[in-house]
DNA sequence: GTACTGCCATGAAAATTCTCATTATTGAAG
DNA sequence: CTTCAATAATGAGAATTTTCATGGCAGTAC
């Protein structure tokens, strides 16, 4: 399970810290419990050079865990053997996300900005007041222009798992009416079209008739 | 990018019915762009044999999808040409997940006990109201229990990726704080040891003085 | 056309989530 | 042991999200 990663691997610290000093890295799960020195030398070793590098250490689950989570440590994240793989995969995942989100450039449609960054929306340059929920909505519209998207989608990527028991789509209806409001008040036009019993899509095409 | 799915491919709507017959799965892609033959009868053909089974259809991107769209599908999802593979696979994912999700068990940690298909927690057979967050939160504890998790994964994990500017971690503790008083009102025991400067730590044992 | 059914829009109320201010606690330093 | 700075707990208020009720609209049947 490589899960898209480019990885390397170092056994010894002695050895990862060779390749730390030659090559620059995203993210780096450093393994507390390695045959030689102590793990936290090289936390330290790590965070004092490459601030920009994530690091997540693990540990053995035993009476040092403590002790080691006490520390000020300067890892980003912290792990206990034994885990899951998918647990290590998420925070390996959240700390790159980190990463790539810092200098996130804007989106562009028409006449509105959107600045995923700061969370800021603008229709003819005047501020749109969007709450999460709405902004999340409207990136995933523009993102999928020109596209039917249906309500089961729109569900799954704005409330992801809980989506089980709730076979009703209101707060769909909701958000999008509250969307639709705010964006005309400041002067956009509508690009969001309903389909009928699938969904809507957003296009600057004039509907058909 | 097969990611992890065992999967199957038939080039024509003949070969996909033939398999269909035989075999029995969990999600099928259906792409109406196929030489022979109208892709909604083999929908058809699916939903009214197989209703367990997870439909996406997939079509290209002229004006057929408009017509397709408002048919009366028995599609759980469509998508249409082109489209980024992420989007497939997250539709993909949610599909098997719903499925998955019927029929789960429950969660028994002491005396609490949850139950993840209805979304109820019971401490000493009685009723705790918590919240989704709150019950998200317990879940996670439970399932990471005797090991310290971070602040950091706890926001990673119950609120995915609009934590890039929030730095303060206010409403990990508030969260914390209500699971905490609703549990112990009920008679349950708290559980949830603060680790500091770290994160907490969800265990039956004692604490270490 | 009219009637009908199911889907969608919308405003308002209810519930949840988040923020903020205040107080308490921890661990370190003197 | 006392003091201090940083972290955590907590209650209350603000904002957001969700639910609910009502009315409107699309498409079908007649």
């Amino acid at each position: 399970m490589s899960e898209g990663y480019i990885c390397e691997e170092a056994t010894t610290f002695k050895e990862g810290i060779e390749k730390i000093n030659l090559y620059e890295y995203d993210c780096i799960v450093a393994d507390i419990g390695l045959p030689d020195g102590n793990g936290l030398d090289l936390v330290q070793e790590l965070k004092s050079k490459l601030s920009e590098t994530g690091v997540i250490i693990i540990s053995a689950k035993n009476a040092l865990e403590d002790k080691i989570a006490g520390l000020d440590i300067g890892a980003d994240d912290y792990l206990t053997k034994p885990f899951h793989l998918s647990e290590l995969n998420a925070r390996v995942k959240s700390i790159l996300r980190r990463r790539k989100f810092r200098g996130n450039k804007e989106i562009v449609f028409k006449e509105i900005r959107v600045l995923p960054d700061t969370l800021q929306t603008f229709a003819n340059q005047r501020p749109v007041a969007l709450t999460k929920k709405e902004f999340d909505l409207l990136i995933y519209f523009i993102s999928n222009q020109n596209k039917i998207i249906t309500k089961e989608s729109i569900a799954e990527h704005l409330w992801g798992d809980y989506i089980d028991t709730a076979d009703s789509y209101d707060f769909v209806y909701t958000h999008i009416s509250n969307l639709r409001k705010k964006l005309v008040e400041q002067g956009s036009n509508d690009y969001i079209q309903t389909v009928y019993r699938v969904g809507y899509k957003f296009t600057g095409d004039e509907a058909p008739q």
